[in-house]
RNA sequence: GGUUUCCUGGCCGAGUGGUUAGGCACAGCUCUGCAAAAGCUGCUACAGCGGUUCGAAUCCGUUGGAAACCUCCA
């Protein structure tokens, strides 16, 4: 195994970035809740797996065997009306529930690919762990820190927070006493002791289709069981990080940790890790309010929110400019910015892959250029060491991009970096963009085409004669054309060389 | 109402008690048949007001503005 470097990360429970110390040196325990599949995903949900894929892949890249868990939703998630959401898209839509659940699910993880996004170790469906949240109730229950009420078994939480000191309220913030004002009406509210109890179990309505026989009644588990359900059989009764929207803090998160410490006495996770959102129109983009923009709609251009289709890589790229506990703001001039720079590193990565190294002369001594160069290099990953700070080091990569260019336009003299530093540069230069970053080249598939490579070639010699015998008009004229077919051609000293935008 | 966070140059966005973030845009120059690309240079900011400090955009207080959570949400 690699050298492991230090690596901080900025944990909900103490509200610092903190050392991280897996439990088990060399492996990862990582669990983040996954998407409720009743509709299609939209890109506030995109932002956060993203977010978590390129810590995922920073973490896998950094030496360590990760186990990352990451669930599907689909039962008990309760809309405001009290209704299961999986029964009624099913309602609306003449279909059983699972298969809505099915449709959304298979959408979530074309999306989750079109974004380029590694799968999780595990995906582990709600539905398919009924029985480990039935068990888990009952442990609850054993403890003495639940009630049954009318079937529906709750959640003591005052009960709870007495006995463990401390543990309500350390994801949210959120002090008991404060629950106490809360006013509003819930349909259930009769049935509990506080009001900030909650349902582990819930007692089925005439109406509920996806319902399960337990030993209090026929029904279903409360949405906070399952991710403590799967969490434990998957990575264990304490592991090492827990991701999540900030959304989710509370009360699904701080629900989750009195879960876990009712059923197991210790705590879930050692490290909270929580992604911001991501806003339209300075508001937080959510499905419920209507405030969103699908994935699709910004690869088609079609949308009311930009004024031209953005690739998919170049969302993810606009996404990496930030960091991911900041709200981003999605703007079109933003996008258009994330874009340009998207382009410029990957033609930046593909001109310093085709540079030739010198085989010999691998003595390692070093140049002050070499100097710079390694330094840069350490910043590149000091950033991503440093609370996955992809900010700071696309900043690196640009910095050391400019060496790149400095010395294709022999502005800097090839001596003055030497072979095994530019070695090093390559390696560094793509292990982050395609590897941690996770973006891929788009025009890969057109660059790669036998047929357009041979037809390029043939119109850039025609070109190449007419520009010989000084004949502008159709030298332009073929310039042109292709740009309008958006292909550009560079008048290098070297030769012309084309790409696609 | 309660809890929390944020406010950075034309735009997007990092960051730290004293030193250039980076990208995009813009202007000038170099290169070029002209462009493009690339390089160089310029534009150099930290909401307002106080305080702590030798020194604060960075710490504290306060005013103003925004957001998230408190209810399903990534």
């Amino acid at each position: 195994m690699t050298e492991l470097r230090a690596l901080k990360i900025y944990n909900t429970l103490s509200g610092k970035k903190e050392e991280f110390h897996p439990i088990t040196p060399g492996y990862i325990g990582m669990y983040v809740c996954g998407p409720t599949v009743y509709s299609d995903v939209h890109l506030g949900n995109c932002r956060t797996f993203c977010s978590f894929d390129t810590i995922y892949r920073h973490l896998l890249h950094s030496g360590y065997k990760v186990r990352y868990v990451r669930n599907i939703t689909d039962v008990g998630h309760l809309t405001d009306e009290g209704e299961d959401r999986m029964a009624k898209g099913a309602k609306v839509a003449q279909l059983e529930p699972m298969e809505v659940a099915q449709r959304y699910t298979v959408g979530f993880h074309d999306m989750m690919r079109i974004f380029n996004t590694l799968p999780p170790s595990i995906e582990p469906r709600a539905t398919g762990h009924i029985l480990e949240q039935i068990e888990m109730v009952q442990q609850i229950l054993d403890r003495g820190l639940a009630y049954l009420s009318n079937g529906s078994v709750y959640f003591d939480v005052p009960k709870f927070a007495t006995e463990n000191e401390g543990v309500y309220g350390s994801v949210s913030g959120r002090i008991l006493e404060d629950l106490y004002t809360e006013t509003r009406e819930l349909k259930s509210q009769e049935e509990k002791r506080h009001p900030a109890d909650f349902a582990i179990w819930m007692k089925a309505r005439p109406q509920d289709l996806m319902i399960w026989n337990s030993p209090w009644s026929i029904g279903f588990p409360g949405w906070h069981l399952e991710c403590s359900a799967m969490s434990t059989k998957y990575l264990g009764k304490t592991f090492d990080i827990h991701g999540g929207g900030n959304d989710l803090k509370f009360p699904h998160h701080e629900n989750e940790v009195a879960q876990n410490h009712g059923a197991c006495g210790c705590k879930p996770a050692n490290y909270w890790v929580h992604t911001n959102m991501l806003l339209l129109n300075g508001k937080k983009m959510s499905k419920s309010d209507g405030n969103t923009i699908s994935p699709t709609e910004l690869f088609t251009g079609n949308s009311e929110h930009t004024s031209k289709a953005y690739s998919p890589m170049a969302v993810r790229f606009f996404m990496l400019q930030a960091h991911y506990r900041s709200t981003l703001d999605i703007t079109d001039d933003g996008l258009m910015a994330a874009e340009k720079g998207f382009l410029k590193i990957m033609e930046t990565n593909r001109i310093l892959q085709s540079l030739p190294v010198d085989p010999r002369d691998f003595d390692g001594s070093e140049t002050d250029t070499d100097r710079s160069i390694l330094a840069l290099i350490q910043d590149t990953f000091a950033g991503m060491d440093d609370d996955f700070n992809t900010a700071i080091s696309i900043a690196c990569l640009n910095e050391l991009g400019s060496y790149v260019h400095k010395l294709v336009n022999q502005q800097l003299d090839a001596s003055q970096i030497s072979p095994w530093v530019l070695e090093r540069m390559k390696t560094v230069f793509s292990t982050f963009i395609f590897d941690i970053f996770g973006l891929k080249d788009e025009s890969d598939s057109v660059q790669d085409s036998g047929t357009i490579e041979g037809l390029m070639s043939l119109i850039l010699d025609i070109r190449g004669q007419a520009r010989d015998q000084k004949d502008w008009t159709t030298s332009d004229k073929i310039r042109d054309t292709l740009s309008a077919v958006g292909i550009t051609l560079k008048d290098g000293k070297d030769g012309v060389s084309w790409a696609k935008l």
